[in-house]
DNA sequence: ACCTGGTTTGTAACCGGTTACATGACCCAG
DNA sequence: CTGGGTCATGTAACCGGTTACAAACCAGGT
């Protein structure tokens, strides 16, 4: 016996299928009999609406779709957390899709959320303004989350990595530190290439060389640059990893070699995963739930019918100091 | 401009909707004449087909949903990541719906989730037997992932928890800790609740005391029982945590009062979170990921048209010794 | 020329809801 | 007693796909 439909419910109840949606849907005009007969059938049936069925007639599914690539660790569940409490409080679900690969793979996972969802949230660092441009569906309203250039026109929330950047550049100068190492993230991810080039002009500026060596993202990678550049006999005094990941991963190799951080290399990642509090390092601080909640938001206002800017809104990170730069931080 | 529908393809391309569909669909019996003419239609109008509609009318959703309470940290994204990797796979996307609240609540995101998903995982530790039965659709098909009792005699996946709390009391009582706290974790959670009392039961079988005292599974309330507990005094030699949040909160507070880890006190934890293994917690390894993906799995095989065996499935962790309690694995 | 069998194609019903519009009941004023 | 207004209810079309079934078509065989 399969589920009961709303014809089910109308015909126990001896009503029309019209009453039943309406009763359902809490309208006014009905009369008190006709609502005590459908909740009563509704209860004896165990109906439930079919949200599938409803959402094609609505043509409004009460859903966004998050479309993200294969993450690893804190980024990805700190701004999942982040869209979800927002969809949520206006009672949108998530449609969640890992992409783990190339661009065709992405437009098909875009392609194949038409008509499951009201809307779309993109971060996708590792696709060009093109592809993105048009992975994505044409008519279905998306905010895009770190992505290069304007794809599309459609409205982004960024992450200001030049100003990010720029602190730890700062920071380190005024550290006395000159010879600093940068390990970049995963070649061909826009935040990564934006920290890269921001550093080195900001380094520039102030007169500090700096050697930048390619990693991926991953802690392994962090560790295997730096055990690289050790044995290599090369001298550095500081490093700032792409993320607190390869930062970590920075930190365990230095560790192994013993060399002391700070005094002799001070280290910095990227992010604040909750991890880099408690290995003490210093780092740029990205409220990542923000980040997901704010292009939550704004898709959210846009489906309500709102004007949108359909400009880039930058978030300003903020560097927090801890003790991988300044020995008085070590405490905690 | 709407979007284009089947229709106006077939209006296009001069063919019937039968015809574009079989085409979409990649049937053989279709001239080589009709499917240029619709593919040529599909890209002239930019077509992507709406899966709500498709799914309706195959009774197929190719999505599954995840219903979970609002973890907190690595816990959250482990298990979302084990799933994701098997849905993919297969497949499937997943539609997230994070319940914050009590049993009515979680009641209604499965309702909710009717005609949308063609199965559930259901991840609720703080709902009792009943309230779970009557809150799953009848006739859904679902699978629990730590859940009390076999409600509703859905499958289910299950931590034994005894197992690894028995190796907690071995590794401890071997060490020679005769004075041990356990922190337990939120008030109501069932895998709370099993490791209070594994633990306390397996003290007691090798007896050694045990005094519980009760957190609720933050970083914060293991860090604050501790203060209480060297505020008032009281001696002891080793702390269980109920998990490894709770565990970094007590190392936290342990370190600040200037008590020697493991020397002096001996602190495990439960989950070994990617976290544990920096700051050097011994801990109980769950790979979580992997309850996650044996649970989608498991869904996946009985959508598939296979007998299930309706058991549930006792996944054994492991301990995993760090230099928290044993001095010689410091080194990492 | 006609029948047969196989292939391609189109029509229309269906999935399970919502809702515009028509209908009928009822009440009250004129 | 009739006409007009209000209100509850029902009928049927629609959302955008799939597909059973029937019709049309095209050979090949006799």
């Amino acid at each position: 016996m399969a589920d009961a439909t709303i014809r089910d419910v109308a015909r126990r109840a001896q009503v029309s299928v019209a009453s039943v949606s309406r009763v359902l849907n809490r309208l006014e005009n009905v009369s008190e009999e006709t609502r005590n007969r459908v909740t009563d059938a509704v209860r004896e049936l165990g109906y439930v609406p079919h949200a599938g069925a409803r959402s094609l007639s609505l043509a409004k599914t009460n859903a966004i779709g998050v479309v993200l690539p294969d993450f690893h660790g804190e980024f990805f569940s700190e701004i999942v957390r982040g869209m979800d409490r927002e969809a949520s409080r206006h009672g949108y679900m998530l449609l969640l899709s890992n992409v783990h690969a190339g661009s065709e793979q992405s437009a098909n996972a875009m392609r194949a959320m038409r008509g499951r969802v009201d809307g779309l949230v993109i971060l996708a660092p590792h696709l060009t303004e093109e592809e993105l441009a048009d992975a994505v569906p044409a008519r279905t309203p998306a905010v895009l989350i770190n992505t290069r250039g304007v794809a599309g026109g459609h409205p982004g929330v960024r992450l200001d990595n030049a100003a990010g950047v720029e602190a730890v550049a700062d920071h380190l100068v005024s550290l006395g530190r000159k010879r600093i190492i940068h390990i970049a993230g995963a070649a061909g991810n826009i935040d990564a290439i934006e920290r890269a080039d921001a550093f080195k002009a900001a380094l520039e500026k102030r007169g500090v060389a700096v050697e930048i060596v390619q990693g991926d993202f991953t802690e392994e990678s962090g560790e295997a640059a730096i055990d690289a550049l050790l044995k290599s006999g090369r001298k550095f005094d500081a490093v700032f990893a792409g993320n607190d990941m390869m930062a970590s991963g920075a930190l365990q190799a230095l560790n192994r070699a013993g060399v002391r951080v700070p005094d002799e290399v001070a280290v910095v990642g990227f992010d604040d995963i909750p991890l880099a509090r408690h290995i003490g390092l210093t780092t740029v601080q990205v409220h990542i739930a923000e980040l997901g909640e704010r292009a939550l938001d704004r898709l959210l206002a846009i489906l309500a019918g709102e004007e949108d800017s359909g400009g880039q809104e930058l978030h300003k990170p903020e560097l927090v100091i801890r003790s991988t730069t300044d020995p008085k931080a070590r405490s905690r």
